[in-house]
DNA sequence: TTACGTGCAAATAATTTGCAGTCCC
DNA sequence: GGGACTGCAAATTATTTGCACGTAA
């Protein structure tokens, strides 16, 4: 299964500065790749508040309004980069269009239909049972689970 | 929770000419659906051999190989009005790719990534142990439960 | 007949890629 | 300075839509 990953600024590792930024940096630099003024920015935008989910275009906006100048082929290639390096999770729901989660811990999902909005479920109760054991050759990656909601009245 | 549906031919529900095509063309005029030639096609291509997942293109792909005419549109169109009908089910995997599976009772995924494969966990044990309530107002209408699978061998 | 279906091609939407210019180390 | 990074625009991929024509009831 995943191995657990820093969720956060403060949970990132060697936390020895007490400086968020100097400590964004530093988990930047152990992912291997270089604190530039885009990666930093979307860093911060990302972690510096909690638990967070984003879509591409959701961080685009958000960055603009951050009057950081990024570009939407920038912020794909970063969420990947991140996603890579641990950072982020990806999490799969229906329709054509990718969400990230900054909580990469095993935690499952409520999915709001129409509204496309995502909710954590922080609750211990929710393991499976049992895992089932997978192919031969085969090893579990990971696991998406994803309770689809609607509000309640049909027509 | 979704409510129990026909998942082959078979178990549509009223049986009684022992005719699967007969069958399939009762089976589409129950859900309002006219028993066009190509949607007769695609409904035996689906429902005509076990449990399948398919995917727009491979289905296309699988039409052609069959000698059957339908366009690409009408295999979107077929498929959601399947889906609609409750004949299958939109299962939710990474990526942009829609994948539709004809069992449509709950039940879980492995998806190996890479290929691109859905295989089916039949199994009894793989309930949650307690399925979360949903927010105020809400209520939950499905559940995806996906298990990401890879080779075991790292470099 | 006549409304529902279908094919085709063009339109969208989400994401990726190629490349010239920019910036960190 | 040099390779890593970025922005832009064009390219891809998956899916949807508009509309003239075809076909089941």
């Amino acid at each position: 299964m995943a191995k657990p990953v820093p969720q956060s600024i403060e949970t990132a590792g060697t936390v020895r500065s007490g400086c968020p930024v100097h400590d964004l940096k530093d988990m930047l630099r152990r992912a291997g790749l270089r604190p530039t003024r885009q990666r930093m920015a979307l860093g911060w935008l990302l972690f510096g508040k909690g638990d967070r989910h984003v879509t591409a275009e959701s961080l685009h906006e958000e960055a603009h309004k951050a009057r950081v100048p990024v570009s939407l082929a920038t912020i794909y290639n970063t969420l990947h980069q991140f996603t890579e390096a641990g950072f982020l999770r990806e999490v799969a729901v229906e329709g054509a269009k990718a969400y990230f989660d900054t909580n990469t811990g095993n935690h499952f999902h409520f999915y709001v239909e129409g509204e496309g909005r995502l909710i954590d479920i922080n609750n211990a109760d929710l393991s499976l049972a049992h895992l089932p054991r997978p192919p031969e050759g085969m090893e579990i990656v990971g696991m998406d689970v994803v309770l689809r909601l609607r509000s309640i009245r049909r027509d």
